[in-house]
DNA sequence: AGCGGGAATTGATGGCGATCAAGGCGCAAT
DNA sequence: ATTGCGCCTTGATCGCCATCAATTCCCGCT
């Protein structure tokens, strides 16, 4: 399988597995296994037991949990390169704290806890970089809980446009949408219908211009102001 | 002074520092220092420059945010025995992403940034320690997004009374609200007006009977089940 | 080209919770 | 005891956003 070769340069260029020899990589590569997977597949459910974490090949995957009502509320969107899953590797009893479902077909990485937890223990650079992966994702947290409890829809939905944009990105820019807008409303906490409204009400305000998935900011800098 | 004893006691017995040895905590101890505060008084601004974590001895402590408009979201409230600001450790520029402000008179230990790495690269059980407080810690983001995001105030409320009783609780249970309405409203993401109400209307169904800060939850099951 | 079905849009309505405002209560200081 | 000052409560109103409902759009399929 010609994966494999693709496999081993994509961990040697990942963060959580950079720091480790070769060795390492291969040990644990042969710890671990690819699966394909397609849109709507379920890989796992909240409360499952976690013997991998995951790593997206390629693809589209979709965390989320549902209300018991049965809306969802998406916590995360793995894009291809990235990583999920990590945090069950330091649970006394790991379990998957969310559902995990494919949103567009794509082949992932199961990486074996065990092996995994056993390199850590060998390499501190590799512990560090776990470290530093987790605080990146619990400032991401402080910042949605921020948005979800203190701004409303309008700012959520052009915060979330203006992160799809370059930090550098200024005047006008093009952005897409990774995902359905369905999608984007789930992970925004918002209907459908109120994404569509809101991204309604920016174009007639001549803020942004939509067509399709593609979104035209027509100026970042307004659109920051436009925030506050 | 001595609180030295009994700061020595006291990390001994905490999950971040149980793993080191008798010499490296006394290290630890020579490059951190107690500091008093006073309710009200900031601790540190969101942004400032982190070169210490803190470990709270006494008191309580408020994390939070800030909308533009000034409105307060507590990110969390810091209670005596748990330490605070660690995610800035690992951090490529350390700095502070909330506000820290005292809410009762307090002391607390600032832990050296640099001393604790230090310590880590000795020590992989404290590796492990710090990957599992995080591990929780991402845990309880994911529960208060979803929260937020799925549930509404109501459920918020009821959802962090119950939280204030032990795990085992049954029945009949007695609760005390760790702070002042206003706090733990900030705390929840809703006005004060909006706790007083709900508190109220919980009251009427004989749910539960407040007095003061004192709540009794008249049946822990029931309320329970009445989320759902 | 025509069909079918899910996605997206648009409109009408209603409810939850914020906001504004006023009054009551507890408590410390004089 | 009285004043003053926050905190908490209660009431009235308003606005945002969810909900329900009806098209329309888009795209794959035959």
């Amino acid at each position: 399988m010609q994966i494999d070769g693709v496999l081993a340069r994509e961990l040697r260029r990942h963060y959580l597995f950079c720091a480790l020899s070769d060795e390492q990589r291969e040990r644990l590569l042969a710890a671990s296994r690819t699966r394909r997977f397609v849109a709507g597949e379920v890989l796992f459910r909240r409360g499952d037991a976690a013997r991998h974490f995951f790593l997206l090949h390629n693809g589209c995957v979709k965390l989320y949990r549902l209300s018991p009502e049965g809306s969802e509320k998406i916590m995360r969107l793995i894009r291809a390169g990235q990583t999920f899953a990590e945090s069950t590797l330091f649970m006394e009893v790991p379990t998957f704290p969310v559902h995990g479902e494919g949103v567009e077909d794509g082949e992932l990485v199961e990486v074996d806890r065990d092996a995994f937890l056993g390199l850590l223990r060998e390499s501190f650079a590799t512990c560090q970089a776990v470290m530093a992966q987790m605080t990146a994702r619990i400032q991401g947290h402080w910042d949605e809980i921020e948005t979800l409890a203190l701004q409303n829809s309008r700012y959520r939905i052009v915060h979330y446009l203006l992160g799809l944009a370059p930090a550098t990105a200024q005047g006008r820019t093009a952005v897409t949408l990774p995902a359905r807008k369905m999608v984007i409303a789930a992970h925004l906490a918002v209907t459908p219908e109120t994404l569509s409204r809101t991204l309604r009400a920016l174009s007639d305000e001549h803020l942004i211009e939509v067509t399709g998935e593609d979104v035209m900011i027509a100026d970042v800098e307004a659109l920051r102001r436009h925030m506050h």
